[in-house]
DNA sequence: ATATTGAACGATTTGTTGATTATTCAGGAT
DNA sequence: ATCCTGAATAATCAACAAATCGTTCAATAT
């Protein structure tokens, strides 16, 4: 029954959110859709950025669930599963620009105020990327030591393709030439192997 | 003469600038350095925004101009280069940060205000970039078909590290070893040849 | 006892007014 | 003619007041 009030103030929130936009709804207006007093919200959560980081940490989970499919789609070596996973990411991403940018700023808001949250979400998607890493190396395409690490590597090389921010002026196709372009030097340097540094060559 | 004004404009701006915030200095103050009226400023500049870019341009150059350094100097294999190349970028940018904010907080404004002065300091440094390519071509150690091409790859794989409003929570330790790792894997990559792409392997 | 309310409180936002400031340009100086 | 000024103008900013909103909690209902 407390979940189930949960479940109805997400629900509310995420209506009025997505909608109107975060700072535009207020918790007396959440209240009365759940036909309660706005004191007893608080009885559920902490405070509005927790219901807001909620549904953030939900849809952060779903995306993660559907780049985890990449994993167990058949016929596909592992430079095409992280093929996928990046374009799979960036598309997503863009696509939610488009639709629905009301959500993306509730993520930037939630990022701003609880950094954690997203380092958060950056680690459940790193695991699926390593797990793919792992696969390459079973497969014998890739030569990587420490798939996790390298999993970290690999996102901040992409970390252009994740933040709608830094790519609001660019198109969806320019987007994915570098994208393609990044993927091909990352898929060369793992199937060459990744190398542990070779001393310190700067001067 | 007139570009001597010019240069007593630039000065007194960057002067005013660097110490007190663009947003904290006014044109009359600035004309009041010069000895002049604020009017006449505006034959030396279309605008503030424009003294301000002209600021930043220069010290554009003379980063692309230091970069250029890693070109000349002896004894250095391409692939040493390249890794002196992103570090003293970042570095530079990192110690900007610390040093003199004011600065990077012009360069901010322009950015926001002029696109495409961002993308002028960018292919400079790009240029750089597919020298040091091509040089490690003709070493025989790096297998690049379009260097220029690649270059805009690698400044894309390692944005993370140019944005100081993206790392600003970051120590620079923790971006070293990040650079390092992103860094190793373009390495390998260009070690081992960057194919084109194999068709589209998107499901 | 437990669950819920809604008025009270402080923080934040909004709206408004007055002052500052970038920019222009008619006129004066050279 | 050419260069320069400084008052006029419109845009932006700062400061303050009013209103709104998130949050708390003593009181009430269940």
């Amino acid at each position: 029954m407390l979940d189930e009030t949960r479940e109805k103030i997400i629900e509310a929130a995420r209506e009025r959110f997505t909608h109107y936009g975060y700072g535009k709804t207020t918790m007396a207006e959440l209240a009365r859709d759940c036909d309660m007093s706005s004191g007893n919200l608080y009885r559920f959560f902490p405070g509005k950025l927790d219901i807001a980081e909620e549904i953030c940490r939900r849809a952060s989970i779903q995306t993660a669930d559907e780049l985890n499919l990449i994993l167990t789609c058949p016929e596909r070596d592992a430079p095409a599963r992280l093929r996928d996973f990046l374009f799979q990411d960036l598309r997503e991403t863009f696509a939610a620009l488009e639709k629905n940018p009301r959500i993306v700023e509730l993520a930037q808001i939630i990022t701003a105020e609880r950094p954690e949250f997203h380092n958060e979400g950056l680690k459940r998607e790193r695991d699926v990327l390593a797990r793919i890493l792992e696969m390459g190396v079973e497969e014998g395409v890739f030569s990587v030591e420490n798939p996790l690490e390298t999993a970290e590597m690999i996102q901040a090389a992409t970390m252009k393709f994740s933040y709608p921010q830094l790519f609001t002026r660019l198109t969806l196709e320019k987007l994915e030439r570098e994208l393609d372009g990044v993927y091909r030097l990352i898929v060369a340097g793992l199937t060459q192997g990744v190398h542990r540094p070779t001393g310190n060559l700067t001067h």
